[in-house]
DNA sequence: CCGCATCCCCAAAGATACTG
DNA sequence: CAGTATCTTTGGGGATGCGG
């Protein structure tokens, strides 16, 4: 990222990739777009990174503000890393790198996917509906547990977390399966829902992809 | 690119990313976004940037369907290269990290500009505007020339190469001058304005940038 | 000339082990 | 758990050369 390193370009699209240019960093940045992680956690979801270029690229990132080290109030004083409101605008890049990626004629559905990942599909490609319609629902992938609001035909909230009070429908299943429910439409055979399945329904068609 | 130096992920983000997201690989294809090049033009438009990482790039991004080498018809029969419709389906990535880049905290404004950069900067930032206007603009950055229409507000065509008739109005200057211009509204004594200078006003008050 | 290929060197990425 | 230390590998910067 340093000195020779740089484009040296004043063009802002080189100025955007000096900052998030660098191998893992955008990746980096789509784990923490659903909230906050620890060092960890990063690493889990980023298995092909190594902890020395994770550590530099949080460094590097912490530098130029797309996000901030802090520490969680005591007693649970582990350091996690998190967005700031700049980093957090990086939002229209992801879409369009998504939208973009999935039109590839060389389409690549092999490779492993982190659980945030698959839920960001949802973001990335929610279509607004109408008639408008609601829903809350909550997905479980494995330990990874996520809510999912609709309101009025529009993407209200998509959070890692457990729905508080009772949510409208909830989906189960592993990763990869609940993958394959976002992208198909159809659930895989170790995927399970409860509830509202109507709901789901309307949620998976807002999803299609191009 | 190859093998290894992926990311093997199953996200479309990431496999964006397997594929522009190399170093230099979308400045590369920045250049051409404006039209097809030779090689000694992205050169020169990326002195940076060396002929073997440029012919490595040129050659993975025709790989993977980005850009195709071409043959302009004899005699002229010099190789260029041209963003296939995929490519230029990058548009909308574009856009949203020069927005991005442009609200960084720390806004550089230094470093070298090449010329279609500067004109790219009225794609990424113009602003339809109301009431609606039309007019059409010949830009000459020292050798290099182009053309800006714009009908009933919209931006209707950025392209390398002179007005077809009489335009509306002509700017001409060096490079680093027309983009202070484009940037800040106002010329620079460099930069001579001929013709409709309301015109000229209007198109400039539609670039504003945040 | 223009379009690369080759060579050398260094800095960044990968892998793994280890420590506060 | 959260990183650092260390070593190896690889890709990129820069110069130069060569064929069409």
């Amino acid at each position: 990222m340093a000195g020779r390193r740089e484009y040296g370009e004043a063009c802002p699209v080189a100025h955007s990739l000096d900052i998030v240019g660098d191998r893992w960093a955008l990746l980096v940045v789509r784990e923490l777009r659903l909230g906050p992680k620890r060092f960890s956690d990063l690493q889990a979801s980023l298995p092909r990174a190594g902890p020395n270029v994770l550590a530099a690229r949080l460094r590097e990132l912490a530098e130029t503000g797309v996000l901030v080290r802090r520490r969680l109030p005591p007693p649970a004083a582990t350091p996690v890393y998190q967005l700031t409101e700049w980093g957090a605008e990086l939002e229209p890049v992801f879409e369009a790198l998504a939208r973009w990626g999935m039109r590839s004629p060389v389409v690549k559905r092999e490779g492993r996917l982190s659980a945030d990942s698959v839920m960001l599909a949802i973001r990335s490609f929610f279509r607004q509906a109408d008639p408008p319609w609601s829903a809350t629902v909550e997905f479980r992938l494995d330990a990874d547990v996520y809510r999912v609001r609709v309101v009025d035909g529009g993407l209200a909230e998509l959070a890692r977390g457990e729905v508080a009070g009772q949510p409208d429908a909830r989906i189960e299943g592993d990763r990869m399966a609940v993958h394959e429910l976002i992208e198909t439409g159809t659930a895989p055979g170790n995927v399970t829902i409860t509830g509202d399945r109507d709901a789901v329904e309307r949620l998976l068609a807002a999803v299609r992809m191009p």
